[in-house]
DNA sequence: AAGATATACCTTGCACTATGAGGTATGGCA
DNA sequence: TGCCATACCTCATAGTGCAAGGTATATCTT
């Protein structure tokens, strides 16, 4: 499996755990499994990795929490997106975007591998 | 100016900063200057982010430096991509395949703003 | 009844990264 | 002389992702 390294999805789990939230309220257990799901083969996250976004979140007014007695009779912890939340998902895509247009740019796809122009001010 | 907040660039500063360095040798003040351009009114790299990951990438092996005496008068440290300089940069340009993919398919871009699918373990 | 498995939560410690705010030194120019 | 741009470097800090643990309970298997 292709593994995105650590960095690389550095500051992109918030913006990830919004966008599942945004489908409707969810729980911690639940979202990691979505999550590996809806990006099968690419992405593996951990709960290790997911809870202590969540409990940031709820710290920033992102998301709220209810416990709920679930029909399988466990207690499960359900977020849901404040607000605030949407407003930052929002944000968040146009970050998105943003970062996108300045990798694609200055980077370049895996695929566009002819050389780029000349800098002004490099040498040969 | 519309700037990207620290962690959404967090992992990808070493690979715009191949990018550069595989259009030809240059140094630190340079680099910083030609980023600034290449992504303008976007991204504003400082040389406190960037020299720190010129010396991460040196201790990689993924550039060299060599000391050079500018036509100006100058002491400037040229660096260049070294074999595996490529490789990372290759690599990188992977990873960001990978990113971008997940990102597209979980978070969606920011004009496709109608609700998604539900997720099986979501509640209403 | 006993054990295993899946569900569901949580915590701690670590490594890594970006960044602002500093500092040093020198060449060119008014 | 003073000032600016060039060009290098360092430090402290905040924020992240993540592995590796732990607790508790419901369900299923033997």
């Amino acid at each position: 499996m292709t593994r995105l390294s650590k960095q690389a999805l550095d500051g992109n789990v918030e913006a990830l755990l919004l966008a599942i939230l945004e489908s409707g309220p969810s729980y911690g257990y639940a979202i990691v499994k979505d999550l590996n799901v809806r990006a099968e083969g690419i992405l593996r996250l951990g709960e290790g990795t997911v809870y202590p976004v969540l409990y940031r979140m709820e710290d920033k007014k992102l998301i709220i929490a209810k416990w709920r007695l679930a029909e399988n009779g466990r207690q499960r912890k359900y977020y849901r997106l404040t607000p605030k939340g949407h407003r930052t998902l929002a944000a968040s895509r146009r970050q998105w975007e943003v970062l996108s247009t300045v990798m694609t740019k200055v980077v370049g796809s895996a695929e566009r591998l002819s050389p780029q122009p000349k800098v002004k001010g490099a040498v040969s």
